[in-house]
DNA sequence: CGAATAGTGTCTTTAAGACAATATAGA
DNA sequence: TCTATATTGTCTTAAAGACACTATTCG
């Protein structure tokens, strides 16, 4: 370190997305300690002394879910505005992590209380967020919104194994509007790498069983998926 | 700042791009201090005590190219590993910058020298850059490359003023590849909010005299201009 | 069997890509 | 005139969206 150059203080904070109930949800914590105590904000934490930002990530998410593998998680962007955190000039750079249905947090957080919120309360304004995190989870929401149209980022919210009718179930959430299953089916196993079957299926309640997919080595979708469906 | 915290110090680095001759450049300067006296780098510079990163970037860009205004700014990304400043615990946040056609940068400039690099040579890896900057610089092109597809952020290339041929000329430079002037007319012209008429025309060289455009209203391209073209 | 969900086929519309043809300048 | 660039039009092909139809399960 170099002492006569300006100091900060480095976080990470996560915005950790998932679907439940056929809803996005996102991960908030209650903060039990000032500022902002009773306030619900991002799990996060300082950076370690010689830490990367991807291992603080990691770390985190970690200690948040209790889930160290399988969970998609890409860097979203850093906030530095001067006044941003009352104990001084804290810099945080946020995450993006995408997750399957988890079980509730996990009790070893050290946050007073953790749980699911569902986006669309968060995103209207009716949950408190302290900091700047409530533009945070708003760009957190337009980065996953955009990466479904030309990524395959939406199987990182399906177990290993999943079916078609899942994997457009993540799209309605997220995008909030409901999507043609036969075009939707066709879409997906005609885009080569998007998905392949594993061969087996599975039946959900009535109905015709569905095959069973896992996550294809295709990232980027050509043609994308556009968003502007009906 | 709370004293018992680990604390960084935090720098803004700038990939500024530009188009000259029909390819595209990157501006580097030489540093003129240790660490990596002598080798290339990107503009940059600490964060002043509590001064907001965006602030810190706009301030940077000014004082390398003496344009304050009409350049578009993005943040990139941030970067943290531990060892990527041998002084200590440096994170940059870094950000894109796209201008059209500039001068020589400013001789203002506190660093050794300042120019512009072809980009092909600087990805090859034809020029030695210093810390990670290699690794910052193929992230931004990356992000250009990208946003070009699905945004009207190719005009950040242009003048306020601009024809067809210049604004293909960008997607061009940036992508590598050839487009066919018919078709790609058709898709600007054709485009809603993409690009506005001014009314004017100029005459470059020989050949019929284009019309000129200015920027139009719409930031997204609904459909996107996709990258594989002939 | 009827209801429900999975998956296929077909048609229409939209847009991309190839490329002929026309418009308007300079040499 | 010839050459070069700009712009429009036309044709073919790919893909989205609407939707009929078949397949397979459960109650």
């Amino acid at each position: 370190m170099v002492p006569r150059l300006p100091a900060a203080s480095v976080t990470v904070d996560l915005v950790v997305l998932t679907i439940r109930d056929r809803a996005l949800h996102v991960l908030l914590v209650e903060r039990g300690i000032e500022p902002f105590a009773g306030a619900w904000a991002l799990p996060g934490g300082f950076v370690l002394a010689d830490e990367d930002l991807d291992a603080a990530a990691h770390r985190e998410l970690a200690e948040e879910t209790g889930v160290a593998s399988g969970i998609h998680l890409e860097q979203l962007r850093t906030y530095g505005a001067p006044g941003r955190d009352p104990r001084g000039h804290v810099v945080t750079v946020a995450w993006l992590a995408l997750a399957p249905d988890l079980d509730e947090p996990a009790a070893g957080s050290d946050a007073a209380g953790a749980r699911w919120w569902p986006m669309d309360a968060v995103a209207r304004g009716d949950v408190a967020l302290a900091f700047d995190h409530a533009a945070i989870v708003a760009d957190g929401l337009e980065r996953a919104r955009a990466k479904l149209e030309y990524s395959s980022l939406a199987a990182a919210f399906c177990p290993p194994e999943f079916t078609v009718a899942q994997l457009r179930a993540v799209y309605e959430a997220v995008w909030g509007v409901a999507i043609d299953p036969r075009n939707f089916h066709r879409k997906v196993t005609g885009t080569p790498g998007f998905v392949e079957p594993t061969g087996g299926t599975i039946a959900e309640g009535a109905g015709r069983p569905a095959r069973l997919f896992r996550r294809g080595p295709t990232d980027a979708l050509h043609p994308p998926l556009t968003r502007a469906q009906s």
